[in-house]
DNA sequence: GATGAATGAGGATTCATTCAT
DNA sequence: TATGAATGAATCCTCATTCAT
């Protein structure tokens, strides 16, 4: 009984799993509100009114599949996250789980970013209760490394939604087959955040390119095998 | 009769500018796709089939608004840009040209970058050559930077878009009451892209903080009267 | 221009009245729920998209028809009530209106009994108050006859519903054909509920039969014009 | 095996009573046609598949609960009606027992009234065939009082469906705590259907009160333990 | 220049019902 | 007996667009 239930579960789960994945696809291609419900039908293989037992609107695949993102990247970095480490390797830490998973997961990586605004009413507040944990961990970060500088200067917003910005804004030009491989993308977009394009090339300290080669190249592969 | 026709002519053209304003701050409040040509009829107070006088589909609508803002941008530069100055000073220029003229024209922003992929066909090709002599721009730049720098480390199409990302995320966080003012705003941003957020607070090389406050603030002006 | 516009509204309002009245007839014939707009379009030769010129819901159809009919049948009492008359004239005048109204629209008047509880939110509260002041009225007249007998055996509520009850029952058994006319069906209504099945046979006061011949007829005739 | 076939089917009786006895009351609450059998599933505990292991079609629920009510009507007049009693206090009879049964099954009575055309088909021939022969005994009192009384003023029809349409009427403004308890209910409207409003009250013939009293009361405690 | 009236196409959603298990 | 999963058909409604005036 308990093997049959938990089978039936599991059968739903996977199909429910199917469904965003493909969903989050279309809604990268075409933008949410210009996919219908007989778009995804017919990715899914599914008849418009099936769908409808897994979900109960459109709206609730978006929110879904922004939900399940920041869950898991609020939970991966809970896993990666070293207090004891440098301030600096902890936001590059940050970077890392962040483009780490949404190159692997590049049609989510388009809706998150772009499909921001278009949830309403309770699913809105809930996902951006998420995003604001989120964004508040990097903030946070940046603060850190700011007063560790006795740096007033620089405007904790400013910082940190420039390196969010520069990371968001990937899915609008990079292809996979004509730019850079992750590793060095983030190598290089690092480089560019903590000393700039007129220095980043010289830039060759230790921490900062080891850390790419080992513990960086094992947290990526963690990507692989999302749902 | 010729001067009936021009004052004819020019009613024209300022209702099709108000049209156009009025339809990119609906644009931005609710995406392209949201917003009906109703709206934008109950926005402008003219009936529905009034609109179409100005324009064939609600699609011209969009394409003429991220027209004329490439127009604008490339026109300005053109103006602003002065091939004797420094590169670097040149890439300062590009960014308070970018920045000045989407901080003053919120609403064009935000339609700007978001609905870049909402055009089709032949719209969609003109505002894409556009925008590629834009970037061509910045990339240029940036290439010119590198060569001299003799530096072989940085990707142009990293450095290129990640001004780009930092510049065109701001529509997506930034408040005028609680965030800094344009010419901090500017300021920070180039400290950051230029020098990284290590050592950003760090400069002071005349060069830098005096562009803002002289040739800079004269540049910001000249955004206030767009159309 | 005064002119042009008021054309205008008058061929607005000449449609909607055609289009209650389609749906008046289709809401009596298959009832509310069952009754597509699909169907009304058909009944009317427009097109499903403009009845929505007209009509925002197929609730506010309902709503139309149910708020029109008490505002006429109101209007009408007013007209004909005339309070230096006696209390037991004044009832059967306002079974007169009542019957009337209905025997000549006999669409509405189904749609009245049967569809009352189909409106929601506004539109229900809107109709309810109309039918509170409406339903006050017989039970006035009905409080005032009681307290001007002395009696005070009967319950106003009952004796008022009761004959409602009779009244908006009709619809369920009345063929034109098969059944009394107008006239002869008012005086039996009346004569049982005055004097009851057992002894309304023998009823001939001169006030209870001139009546219906002289001014009821008037009365009745009133109706045959409604919209 | 004959005692599990018989307990077994108990079991199905037993639960096809519970899912009409909830069905009646969504339909009274919500009406036929926008009750679905989703909300009579969540009613009932029950799965939406499972329903149709007790019933075809939904239709077929509504069917069950009319056919079972005027079976139940019918039944109960049989044994009570003596053909040795006055007319008068036959009608009476009848009275009580269709009110008896209504107000204690209030949801039923609501469904019998308002849902009488949402049938179609064999279920609609069927409930029209039980339903006349429920309103000839009627009808047939009538009739026989008509000529007992030499009277030829009075319309059968018009006499028989005016006490239906006040009994039926009831549903849409009785409550309970608000108005008459059932057996003053019933006195009072039959006052006026014998009497007349205007002569009603003053009706105190033995045989008028009395029987409410005594075998009245009996009566209406039959209905208290119906399905 | 401007609009009232109208429409075809398409969109999200609901529902009664089925069927393998 | 009972249910999880699935579906075809239908429903209400919106929208961009048109056209006679």
């Amino acid at each position: 009984m308990a093997n049959r239930v938990e089978s039936s579960t599991r059968h739903y789960d996977e199909r429910l799993q199917l469904i965003l994945k493909a969903s989050a696809k279309i809604f990268a291609e075409k933008g949410f509100h210009r996919t219908s419900i007989r778009d995804i039908a017919r990715a899914t293989g599914m008849s418009l009114a099936g769908l409808y037992y897994y979900v109960r609107t459109k709206e609730e695949l978006l929110f879904l599949i922004q939900e399940q993102c920041f869950m898991t990247l609020l939970q991966r970095w809970e896993k990666t996250a070293d207090p004891q480490e440098d301030v600096r390797t902890r936001i590059r830490r940050f970077t890392e789980n962040h483009l780490g998973f949404f190159l692997h997961n590049v049609y989510e990586m388009k809706v998150m970013s772009h499909e921001d605004e278009s949830l309403t009413g309770e699913f809105q507040d809930k996902v951006r209760l998420l995003k604001r944990r989120y964004v508040k961990i990097l903030m946070d970060l940046i603060g850190e490394l700011r007063s560790r500088n006795g740096d007033k200067g620089m405007n904790v917003r400013v910082v940190t939604f420039s390196l969010f910005g520069m990371m968001n804004w990937i899915y609008t030009w990079y292809h996979p087959k004509r730019d850079l491989a992750l590793a060095e993308l983030i190598d290089q977009m690092l480089r560019i955040y903590f000393f700039g394009i007129l220095r980043g090339a010289e830039a060759q300290e230790p921490w900062f390119t080891s850390t790419t080669s080992k513990a960086g190249k094992e947290t990526f592969s963690l990507w692989q095998n999302l749902p």
